[in-house]
RNA sequence: GAGAGCGUAGCUCAGCCGGUAGAGCAACUGACUUUUAAUCAGUAGGUCCAGGGUUCGAAUCCCUGCGUUCUCACCA
């Protein structure tokens, strides 16, 4: 190929000629990326000013917009340009549009940001459009876009490229700006009640307040192995002991060593908070009123489908006790069941394989999962959990074996877990220890105690409910998603090799 | 960690009873100049995920690996 020919007749690559007319605009017109480009409107802004404007109007107002370019017609006479709130058509015809200004036409390409001055007009079409006078070229892009009926589909791409999903699919942009209003609506709807928020570490040297396995890291000059949280729920209790707050809340990521799958990502966004002077009964008003809050914003009623089941967030949610929802679901009647032995044979004489180990209250928890957990499609509290799956719950009152605890399932997924929290620091002690020898029973030998958890309990924390709300799933609810991996922005991937 | 499915042009997909690849969009050349997935004519574009095997011949059949999706397991 001669030089003549580089000038004239590009490449048929796409990715050379966007690569080729870069360097021709850049001999041209200098800078291809400037630094400085100020707009009047923005295209919602636009869109929302001028929708009064019947079809084949002018209106004389010259604006300066920007945006991507999405389309081009009649070989750049029409194009559309969008930035991320709306889209605007962009008019360049010769008699109105200067020389200067269409030379640079054919040098645009599908996924260009330009700058674009001129006049307002609806077309007889109906469509709202710029008459360009000035064309800037803001952004070359070197690669092209996804093709524009289809989008980008590939649900690997998706996810590695996020960036070209959000930019092709409309219901994408939709479903992270709604997660957005989600977790900003969570935040303010605390607020509303009085809770306030903290910020506790995220790089714990003791890793406790859920079962999970953690990640583990090093910080080089304390010489410490350290571990990302698997939960804030220790410091934030320390906050709760130090008066700062009698009521306190924290929206940030966990990290849990632990499987991916449609519904856990590694790293996952939490909402707890502790409340002072309540118990667990009081928590459930407060997930009632803020799940009907949250749906209230997003779809403007407490009702929403989820795929094709319709989804009640009006609230009181069913609450009941975990062994009364087995007894119902199998016939068990675990209240009446004294012994660990008991429990197992139970268990085995309706048709479960329990371990020789398990516990009454571990029989109770794996049938629960097995046989009601699935069937719980509208918001429910399950109440009364078992002790020994629950080390930082307070006993029910004459049933020591059940603890003040509830789980809220939505859609079969456990989205909140809360407790009136335990605060005798002689049972707390004795609860940590025995979790302690059970992970190191199970071989977690790095599991230590938090004795700086317990010297705060020793302090005295007020009598509090606690909750925790999985905010991604949350929002998979609201936002019909089946996978967390459509509600969290970057999911984590295995390493690309290629 | 186990099982099932998928991996073909930049994107969306066909081809898969083995005979070495095709469409639409995007791109390029040109026509057209008030379009709306613009239209029309033409052109170019592919180590068919990677490696190995069977075969005269593999995108197609078999094995291994990688990635991915789903289901299950652990968990939220």
């Amino acid at each position: 190929m001669t030089d003549t020919n580089t000038e004239t007749a590009l490449s048929s690559d796409a990715t050379q000629v966007r690569a080729q007319k870069l360097k021709l605009l850049r001999e041209q017109i200098g800078d291809v990326y400037p630094a400085h480009f100020h707009r009047t409107i923005s295209n919602a802004e636009l869109a929302e000013k001028y929708a009064g404007v019947e079809p084949d109007t002018e209106t004389g107002d010259i604006v300066t917009v920007a945006g991507r370019v999405y389309s081009s017609r009649n070989s750049g006479m029409f194009m559309d340009i969008r930035d991320a709130g709306g889209k605007v058509q962009i008019f360049s015809h010769k008699d109105t549009t200067p020389e200067e200004a269409r030379a640079l036409l054919p040098m645009i390409d599908i996924g260009d940001i330009i700058g674009v001055t001129g006049e307002v007009r609806r077309t007889k079409r109906g469509e709202l459009t710029v008459n360009a006078k000035e064309i800037t070229m803001l952004t070359k892009s070197l690669l092209p876009m996804p093709e524009k009926w289809h989008g980008l589909s590939d649900i690997e791409t998706r996810y590695r490229k996020r960036h070209l999903d959000i930019m092709t699919n409309e219901e994408s942009k939709l479903r992270f700006r709604q997660r957005s209003k989600i977790i900003s609506g969570i935040r303010r709807f605390m607020e509303d009640e009085n809770f306030l928020e903290v910020e506790t570490p995220m790089l714990h040297s003791v890793y406790g307040g859920a079962t999970a396995e953690p990640f583990k890291t090093h910080h080089n000059t304390l010489k410490l192995d350290m571990y990302l949280r698997i939960a804030p729920e220790l410091f934030l209790k320390r906050t709760l002991v130090s008066g700062l707050t009698d009521k306190v809340f924290e929206i940030n990521r966990n990290f849990r060593n632990e499987g991916v799958s449609t519904r856990h990502n590694p790293e996952f966004t939490m909402m707890e908070c502790y409340w002072a002077y309540a118990d667990y009964e009081d928590v459930m008003g407060l997930v009632e009123r803020l799940f009907a809050h949250l749906a209230m914003s997003i779809h403007g009623s407490t009702e929403f489908k989820f795929g094709d089941k319709e989804i009640s967030f009006k609230g009181p949610f069913r609450r009941v006790p975990m062994p009364e929802a087995v007894r119902e679901a199998t016939g068990i009647d675990f209240l009446a069941i004294k012994t660990d032995e008991g429990a197992r044979a139970a268990a085995e004489a309706a048709g479960f394989e329990v371990e020789k180990d398990w516990t009454w209250g571990e029989c109770l928890a794996f049938i629960f999962e097995e046989k009601v957990e699935g069937t719980l499609i509208q918001p429910a509290h399950v109440t009364h959990f078992p002790k020994d799956i629950s080390p930082f719950a307070k006993e029910v009152p004459g049933e020591p074996r059940l603890v003040e605890r509830f789980e809220t399932y939505c859609n079969a997924w456990e989205i909140g877990n809360a407790f009136s929290e335990l605060n005798d620091p002689e049972e707390q002690r004795r609860r940590m220890v025995e979790q302690l020898e059970q992970a190191h029973a199970r071989g977690e030998k790095e599991k230590q105690l938090d004795e700086e958890f317990l010297d705060a309990i020793d302090q005295g924390m007020p009598p509090a409910g606690g909750l925790g709300i999985g905010v991604d799933r949350l929002v998979m609810l609201l936002t019909d998603s089946p996978s967390i991996r459509d509600v969290i922005l970057f999911p984590a991937r295995r390493a690309k090799a290629d």
